[in-house]
DNA sequence: CATGAATGAGCCTTCATTCAT
DNA sequence: TATGAATGAAGGCTCATTCAT
């Protein structure tokens, strides 16, 4: 792979993710994307079988690292709740980082016609299993109460940020991370405690 | 407006919710409404100017009831957090009853482009509204904690109800609505409370 | 089928075919066809799923009545001589009025790439299944040569008057039908005389 | 002329011939040809000057030897019956060893906007002249009937050949050469025959 | 009130060709 | 001598919309 395909590609990411996230996978097309990527349209036909498949590529290139920092958000900490906290906080940078990513991964996760769709939902199940596991454990340990179902509450968890993140994003952007992580930890941390 | 005139209108809308919750609403032609509603396609133009027209109403007739659902609701009781449980209980049941209407709101809701976006959002705020009141009400009474931010709290808890909604639907459909109401109730009444 | 319907696929049939006998099949686009038809470019897939198939009910379209023509010129005759000689005029009467169709056939039939191949080897094997016919017969009637092989000389005497008429319309078009016929007729009944 | 400049054409030519016969001229693609002859696209634009004088080339280099042999045939005997039979068996040998390129040249004579045809038609005209002018002398000699137009009969021997060894190869692939070659002897040789 | 044949702009994709290396 | 990334014109096809019936 030479660096002038590398970087073609990355032009191509970029620009597919940016119009993606604001006009759907259908409503975005490849002149469009081309257009913006600044190459010609057959380059997206050298580089990739078509515009499926530059998108599935382009979600395996983001999915890895995120995945991986959840993985390390996971491992932070001994004590369960704080475990739980550093995970959302991850949710939550993550996307105000990649805002533009987050609203392609929330449109997409509920079309059940995309190739996509299982990589997705892959994806969901390894992070959501981080958090299910830290209530397992608070849960055994008593911090947590005894009645909680692992799997539905750390899916509402992972839905209340995400949610509340992209909410903060689209209708009150200048409020400071700190804030709102600061409402969210205490709903969540109260939520969850025995 | 005849009654064969009406009946043809739902089936439209029938058959354009259904394929849009699993489509969406670029990958959904008006062949496939047409189609499946078992019309011809001129028809679709005779009752409406055009596709986003027909979502349009589609959206609109849908909407109307939602609203007043909530708001009914939202008076049920002179208790806080009977009445934010009260909304929660509406949502989930909407959400299991209109599974197909939810999903298409999901996924519409953060789409910047669509002329019905306006629609979804002053909906979703008429009932963050009703929750919110229903917040300010709970602290001032001094049973929710005063450093809550109503609008925040309000956001997080519809949001982590749809999500959960959905996953539930999506992910686990053989759970009894109870079993995830009481989980919901359990997280939510917990989160807010001081 | 409306008249209008009818046709639409008529004139789509004609300027199809016109332009394949000249350019081949991969060689004619749509657009050459719906400009000489006079229609737009969506009619032709209004009325097909694609550009082959329209050419595939193109091809069913002419090759009925031919098979039509050749079954009436086989029973033509009880003299075995006579009714080899009657297919072979047919052949070369309908390729002097078919000449467009009958380049398409030609250089169809070896492609072994074609949805439509089958279609064309059956119809060639009917056809010949005359020729063999009637040459068995003359055989046991002690007419034609005992060692001849029914199979090969139908084929033979086929590939004879198809490829003579094609070179007869390309190289030699101001010859009359009755000189290329006797020609024919003559190489031919001496071919399979015992 | 390097080695590997030559060995390269070879494989050019071998993967053009291959792919050219079983799809056409224009069914095959320069990426086709390239992936079966293992080098890279630039390479054709290196050796020649586009798809179309690849295949030229191509033709002319696969012509000249054909010609020679059909040369060579008409040679071979001052009996004029059997120097017909020789070019013949001529052309059923070369098409038995050269089927791909037989193939092409049955689908490429007819079309009428190839550049390459005025070549393929001069090389027919050259071959039918050995054979129409044994058909003279033997007519002249008695041997044949008088009534014999020389061009036509070339033709037609030349075509039923051709056919008939194309429809073994395709049809009956099984069959001996020998028992082929008898069969179009006995017919040909009776046709002509005064 | 409803139909369905026809439209044409715009889509995704293909592919012969160019060119810097 | 050969490569392969990039190009862009042109192709097949889709689909919201129109309109005569």
């Amino acid at each position: 792979m030479t660096d002038r395909s590398t970087s073609t590609r990355a032009r191509l990411f970029a620009a597919a993710l940016q119009l993606i996230s604001e006009q759907g996978f259908t409503g975005t097309t490849v002149d469009a994307i081309v257009e913006r990527a600044g190459v010609a349209k057959g380059t997206v036909y050298y580089h990739f079988k078509g515009k499926t498949e530059l998108v599935e590529a382009l979600i395996a290139s983001e999915l890895e690292p995120l995945a991986e920092r959840f993985a390390i958000a996971a491992r932070a900490s001994a004590d369960p709740l704080e475990r739980v906290m550093a995970i959302v906080r991850v949710e939550l940078e993550w996307i105000r980082d990649n805002r533009a990513f987050a609203k392609l991964l929330i449109t997409e996760l509920w079309r059940e016609d995309r190739v996509w769709r299982e990589t997705l939902v892959m994806l969901r199940q390894r992070i959501l299993a981080h958090v299910a596991d830290a209530i397992v454990e608070g849960r055994d340990a008593g911090v947590f109460p005894s009645d909680l179902d692992p799997d539905f509450a750390a899916s509402a968890l992972f839905g209340m940020t995400a949610t509340t993140a992209l909410d903060w994003l689209v209708f009150y952007p200048e409020q400071p991370l700190e804030h709102v992580m600061g409402q969210i930890a205490a709903l969540a941390s109260r939520a969850v405690r025995a």
